[in-house]
DNA sequence: GTCTATATTTCGATAGAC
DNA sequence: GTCTATCGAAATATAGAC
């Protein structure tokens, strides 16, 4: 169900001493290009001449790729959807929601600070991946929003409590994201720790 | 440099007893059927023909009262600029950072309560405003983001106050946007006293 | 103010040579 | 794996009748 062809691995197919600008593999570089143009102008703005222009060859080379521009766009998803994945195995449901919740919001920081341009690219095309998502119809997603959306969800926790987990959520977002460069010479360890610490104080938990 | 042609009055330009089935004028409703299909869709996958089914007229009618489809995206744009501004003018800048940035976010919680619809459009097509923005070089913006940015950029601000800043309003932003329907049965003092305590917090501002 | 055409452009996708 | 050439669809916008 993910990616059929070569696969999406960031060393390139030759050895070393390549002559290439980049030894990354071309499909690799497509991907590279399109997040930052489909971040930038968005996805539906972003015409496959355009990344074909900024990869180099023509339009025509991409379809070797990818067999649609949606699936260029299903690529880059499944890129920080791996990465949630794994984030989220590591993280046993405890029953006590607040102190869970706690450490789930630890390990969701460290994943946006490390994937922050992935977080924005699905933050400004949001119409265009949910339009995915539904003609997707089958696809178990077990994705991080289905995450958010069933810990908000449980209406046997107060609403104070959900509303401050919404709006944890939405902190670390407002930062690593929604400003854009407000924050971008700030050194990573320095806005985790600010952060955590931002986000003990919303769920009044002082460690 | 606002809306040339009728205004976008409420009330309808007859008086009552109207057998239309809303007393908007055509332009409105224009707006708000816009409104929803762009934020649900997103900008470019809606298309006029679209929005003149759903108005029940035909694609060339839109064209009397706007002279492009970005117009059209300009004038929600307005409706929620002109809601900013006089919000923010009701708010003196007061030196103490904090204190200010505190009753300014309670008035922004409002704010975000009374149009969640239109700051839900403006965050689903942020890549469109952009372009528009910057496709008018002129036009003094003295936008809410910008008074965002104004804050943020303070770098004579300790960066702990800083990120709590930023944080509060993605806080409020993710409670009332983000989440979409987490939080809509949810009554709406319920929501502004629960977000009001959680940003206190988040400021370390207890009243 | 709203209609029926239609002009014009751009884009995604394919075919087939190399 | 990459190219050139082209097809077909869909969109914005305009012209002119009513």
């Amino acid at each position: 169900m993910k990616s059929e062809p070569p696969g999406d691995q960031v060393l390139g197919a030759r050895s070393a001493g390549e002559d290439h600008p980049s030894v990354e593999s071309t499909r690799s570089r497509i991907l590279d290009i399109a997040l930052e143009l489909f971040t930038v102008q968005g996805y539906e703005k972003t015409s496959l001449r355009q990344i074909a222009e900024e990869l180099g060859y023509s339009k025509a080379a991409i379809y070797y790729h990818f067999k649609s521009k949606d699936e260029i766009l299903l690529a880059l998803h499944y890129r920080l959807h791996d990465f949630g994945h794994s984030a989220l195995e590591s993280i046993e449901t405890s029953s006590d929601t607040v102190a869970s919740w706690t450490t789930f919001v630890d390990q969701f920081i460290d994943l946006m600070l490390e994937h922050r341009n992935l977080f924005t690219l699905h933050e400004r095309n949001r119409a265009a991946l949910e339009r995915l998502h539904d003609e997707r119809h089958g696809a178990s997603h077990d994705d991080l929003e289905d995450h958010f959306r069933r810990a908000l969800g449980d209406t046997s926790v107060d609403l104070d409590t959900r509303v401050r987990m919404a709006a944890s959520f939405g902190a670390i977002f407002g930062c690593l994201v929604l400003v854009g460069d407000a924050f971008h010479d700030v050194p990573a360890e320095d806005l985790r720790q600010s952060l955590r610490w931002a986000v003990r104080d919303l769920m009044r938990q002082p460690e």
